[in-house]
DNA sequence: CGAATATACGAGCGTTCGCTCGTGTTTTGC
DNA sequence: GCAAAACACGAGCGAACGCTCGTATATTCG
């Protein structure tokens, strides 16, 4: 009965040990997917051994929801920075479409295991769970440029917007990742086209 | 070695048998996505047992393989059917958009094991070879509308815009899928629009 | 120092799951 | 009618994999 089972007290060592567990993961989360991923596998890519690995984590899920967190963390900077750098009501859309699209595509680009974390149809229930606050953020930022730029959209309308855009972005980002070095500027561009083509009657 | 195994002849009671196991494995594969179905619950299903199952399919992927040569035929019609009711030439970009999006979208909603086999990013080279064809089909008749209504784009234009038409569509269609009643119109209406404001600068 | 706790190891347990095998029943072909 | 082949059953094999446990070393704290 509530077993809390207090949370050990962890030594600078381990602390690292966690990192060094969590960057494996997402290793082998990318190359393998989650289920194929095994928690052995883990292990051997950072260096350890089965049961420290459980020291730190109490099943494979946990890593993954570590990881989830971490993903989450640094992908919340990286939309903080890509919102903050503009001014929604000044610039005109193909200024603000680069100054968001360019930074997060580039999070992307540097953040390989995230997809195959998260992309995935078959996610666990808790995984799911922590995405959806970096989704909802992410939602009402974008709900927030609209705001700015085209009051006249009902709530209802705002969010629908809001969401098709998430949703091609999520779409289009594989595709720009797939392609190398001039066909991805052209994906890139391509992106940002279908985004234009779709917000332009919105906010001029 | 080729120990080529010829194919056992079918009675018409095991041609029967295989289609209810193809039907048991589309309806298990959509509940529970590939990895989480077990061959067990399938054949269970499909009220036959594991046994019996074997005698049919040599193994999993098997069972997936053929299911998807049974999604690519019906797909195969009905997007031939989608196309050739159409005369590219003659009918604007709103016609042309409803004439193909709409019965796509009715087979999606029809055919909901469909996605859970072939939306994984982790899929097998035997069925992503599978979904190859069809995907080419696809890709080489929304090409020939360009080539129909934008002559001037060159190959590699034409291509990379077909590509993006129809990730815009595999992206969205979930999303039409998941909504209800007028949400779902809603949704839909907002998928044309999203392929309107990009074809519109392309194809008038 | 010594006790307590954190970290580390890796063989292997328990379970799941794809698949087999021995056996029995139905259908086909002659 | 009778053999051969197809169909059917379901207990359970073998391997994979998440995770544990006994044991040993390193670190912290008084």
């Amino acid at each position: 009965m509530a077993d809390q089972a207090r949370p050990r007290r962890r030594q600078a060592r381990g602390e690292r040990r966690m990192a060094e567990i969590l960057s494996a993961a997402a290793e082998v989360f990318a190359r393998t997917g989650y289920e194929n991923a095994t928690t052995n596998a883990i292990a051997a890519a950072a260096g350890v051994s089965p049961g420290s690995l459980y020291q730190f984590f109490p099943n494979k899920e946990a890593i993954a929801q570590a990881l989830a967190d971490r993903f989450v963390a640094d992908m919340r900077t990286a939309h903080q920075e890509a919102f903050a750098s503009v001014d929604f009501a000044a610039v005109d859309l193909d200024g603000l479409l680069d100054r968001i699209v360019d930074p997060i595509v580039a999070f992307n680009l540097a953040n390989p295991g995230f997809k195959a974390l998260f992309a995935r149809p078959d996610m666990p229930a808790e995984l799911a769970a922590a995405a959806r606050p970096i989704q909802a953020a992410l939602l009402g930022r974008v709900e927030s440029i609209f705001e700015a730029r085209a009051p006249e959209l009902s709530a209802a309308e705002r969010e629908r917007t809001a969401g098709v855009c998430i949703r091609i972005f999520q779409a289009m980002v594989p595709m720009v990742i797939a392609a190398e070095g001039g066909e991805r500027d052209a994906a890139l561009a391509e992106l940002k086209k279908v985004l234009r083509g779709y917000l332009a009657p919105v906010i001029g």
